[in-house]
DNA sequence: CCTCCACCGGAACGTGAGGAGT
DNA sequence: ACTCCTCACGTTCCGGTGGAGG
């Protein structure tokens, strides 16, 4: 793709190339970049060292190691949160298995894929063919050809063939004939072995196999325990080494990362996360060195980011509802009731054309609503007048408002205030 | 102490979309 | 092409409830 490019030369390119400007565009990246190299600060880097793993690490590689001495290893089951080195790890130890397959003269694959994307039966047979060079169609195929195709192509050679199924739940909801049949494939096999690695944040989505491919896939299991602050301030000093230039890191910093996201059931991705932004952040602003402040903003940040991301893609209804919330919280009323939020939802729902959900379903999106964070709904006692929710906003306003209004169909409200002023007039007959 | 408000939330059922089986 | 099944989303019905006010 990339290389059509380079047949031509930007004069630019060549100025740099024949050392003529070539020290203003130095001064510019060695005074403005705190970063020595970003990528390792990714969650998706594979990193040479993988601090408080060690355990993990050696489990699999016993399991594995069977590969090197010609036989099949057995099948695993990982487990954990998300964050807490699964992928890394069956990722560095593939690699490792890999290198010392080929300097024993004993051929390993390991294979990686991401059920996330390859979601079904015939995607995961047909990556895992075009693997070993088989074209396969993205489509079209009937499955078993193509489970034909991929068996006949690893059995071409004696090999072990290790297959990595990351988000292994994913794979799971639609049915689990994949993993009935990959479990099983070896007896049909001349040559080739192949053996699985599972890997899941679910400990429970084997309940959903069939027992035959569940005690398969789960020969081996290893369970994956959540970092602690001290463990995260580790890992992230050690990818500090090599993503930031010396000394741009104020000494609070990583502490802090650490810090939040051990909250977050000690999520090594989110301290990766906001110590990447924050390096960001204060490059962007041409800062000399990360400090807390940017940890602070960072993190502000990524919390904008999830609700912005959580608001746009909520169901029509579940908007018209926060919407009306929106309206309350406007005129600095932070606790309406539901009867008085329903009231409101359905002068909504009127002007909109739409018809409204009963107060029943409302109660269920109010909680959920609540489960994601985006609202407070408490039940209260009003004795005589009742028991019902009081409810408030727990997002910043202004943002909730111009994300809602993004909704075209929102938007048709018109503008915010006096859509506001309609439905108030609406809550003062009440 | 009893009432009764204004809603909560469980249970059962209806409906349409989408996937699997044949 | 057809049926059958499952699942998400909604509705209807209804029993339950803590405390202000009588």
């Amino acid at each position: 793709m990339g290389t059509s490019h380079l047949h031509y030369i930007h004069p630019f390119v060549v100025m740099i190339m024949s050392g003529a400007s070539g020290s203003i565009f130095d001064e510019f990246i060695n005074t403005k970049s705190l970063f020595l190299n970003k990528e390792v600060l990714r969650h998706s880097y594979t990193p040479d060292y993988l601090p408080h793993r060690d355990e993990q690490i050696k489990s699999l590689a016993a399991i594995l190691s069977a590969a090197l001495r010609g036989e099949t290893p057995s099948n695993v089951l990982i487990y954990g949160k998300t964050g807490t080195g699964k992928t890394a790890v069956a990722r560095y130890v593939g690699k490792e298995l890999e290198n010392v397959g080929r300097n024993r003269n004993v051929p390993c694959h390991v294979i990686y894929l991401n059920c996330e994307i390859i979601d079904t039966q015939y995607r995961v047979l047909a990556n895992l063919s075009k693997y070993f060079n088989r074209d396969v169609p993205m489509t079209g195929w009937p499955t078993d050809q193509v489970y034909h195709e991929f068996k006949n192509a690893i059995d071409q050679n004696k090999a072990v063939i290790i297959i990595i199924l990351d988000e292994i739940d994913k794979l799971v909801r639609k049915g689990d004939e994949v993993l009935y049949n990959l479990s099983r494939i070896n007896s049909e096999l001349e040559n080739a072995r192949v053996s699985l690695i599972g890997i899941s944040n679910d400990l429970k989505f084997t309940d959903y196999l069939d027992p035959r491919v569940r005690s398969s896939l789960g020969e081996e299991e290893i369970v994956f325990p959540p970092y602690d602050a001290h463990q995260l301030r580790d890992i992230l000093e050690e990818r500090a080494k090599l993503g930031f230039r010396e000394g741009v890191l104020d000494d609070g910093v990583i502490p802090l990362c650490a810090a939040f996201a051990a909250q977050e059931h000690g999520d090594a991705r989110k301290a990766l996360d906001l110590l990447r932004i924050a390096g960001e952040l204060a490059e962007r602003e041409g800062a000399e060195k990360v400090t807390e402040k940017h940890v602070r903003m960072a993190q502000e940040k990524l919390e904008m980011d999830r609700i912005v991301e959580v608001i746009k893609t909520l169901p029509m209804h579940s908007k018209m509802l926060l919407f009306s919330v929106v309206c309350f919280e406007s005129q600095g009323i932070s606790n309406a009731t539901s009867g008085e939020v329903y009231r409101v939802y359905r002068e909504v729902c009127r002007e909109l054309g739409v018809e409204p959900l009963t107060p029943r379903r409302i109660t269920d999106l109010i909680s959920e609503l609540d489960m994601l964070g985006i609202i407070s709904a408490k039940i209260v006692n009003k004795g005589r007048y009742g028991r019902t929710k009081e409810i408030h906003l727990t997002v910043p306003l202004e943002s909730t408002k111009s994300v809602l209004l993004s909704d075209y169909r929102l938007s048709q409200l018109g503008d915010f205030s006096s859509a506001r002023k309609k439905f108030t007039f609406q809550l003062h007959l009440q």
